[in-house]
DNA sequence: TATTGTTATACTCTATAACTATA
DNA sequence: TATAGTTATAGAGTATAACAATA
């Protein structure tokens, strides 16, 4: 493959260009969709680690608190999450999931998984094997 | 890694939600951007490809003829495209890079692939040679 | 004075709908 | 009648700026 000195910053730009087209096919053909993909990261979030304050969800997603602040928002007001007060300072708020965010988040998450499997479905296991491990090291730079 | 049953289907879910916050993160640190993310991609296309129509475009990019319309019609605004009349159909127009527009092009892939070595700087070769071939799959599923 | 969160406003990207021109 | 493109409008997602409350 590719191995011109600088063609792994394309290859990687190139990487994320084409998951822009992927989300928007995914998003265009998943009709029954309730959530959007901030509001979806920020539940699998909020399962994996608990409840959290809408600084620390804006700075693990690396965007703006006020931006976070109406993705929770729009939670709350489906009843997805709720408010609770934080135990010793008063101006944070703890954003927890509510049993119905659950329920919806892992209704969304297979949805989203079963159309991902389709659309690689005719990729080898060792394709496929790729993509999962670039997943894993993917997110690990996305988390720093 | 994981071979749970199914844990294929949302590790490549985790791909794509962790490519868009490194889509954030990029164009957060990308201070003197003049392309958006779609106007990048187009010019690419057009610089691999040669010249397109608005629906050829838009088909390869996964979006509506009218977005991508808007699209072009920002890429022209700038004198980075041009319109060229089709040979034998007279509805269609073919949108062709131009000499400014091929180097404003080279200029941001320049600056995007510098951040994202940057980004991966702390990988290893394996890991990062992981991301390249991952690269190339997706864009293959990504043409279909 | 610094930090957390909220409210108001605007910008970017993409979509839907209605229209024009050519085939 | 079908297809390519344009124009108008709207929605989602995110940003910036100004503000209020608490530390």
């Amino acid at each position: 493959m590719g191995s011109k000195p600088g063609s792994n910053g394309a290859a990687i730009a190139e990487l994320l260009m084409v998951s822009r087209q992927l989300l928007r096919r995914l998003r265009d053909e998943w009709y029954d969709r309730e959530l959007s993909w901030s509001q979806m990261s920020t539940m699998s979030r909020l399962e994996r680690e608990g409840p959290a304050t809408t600084a620390d969800l804006a700075r693990a997603e690396a965007m703006k608190p006020q931006s976070m602040g109406t993705t929770l928002a729009g939670l709350e007001k489906e009843g997805l999450v709720e408010r609770r007060p934080h135990p010793t300072d008063g101006r944070q708020v703890l954003f927890a999931l509510t049993g119905e965010g659950l329920a919806a988040r892992r209704r969304a998450e297979e949805i989203k998984q079963a159309w991902l499997l389709r659309a690689t479905a005719d990729l080898s296991e060792a394709e496929r094997q790729v993509l999962v491990e670039a997943a894993a090291i993917l997110s690990r730079v996305g988390r720093k």
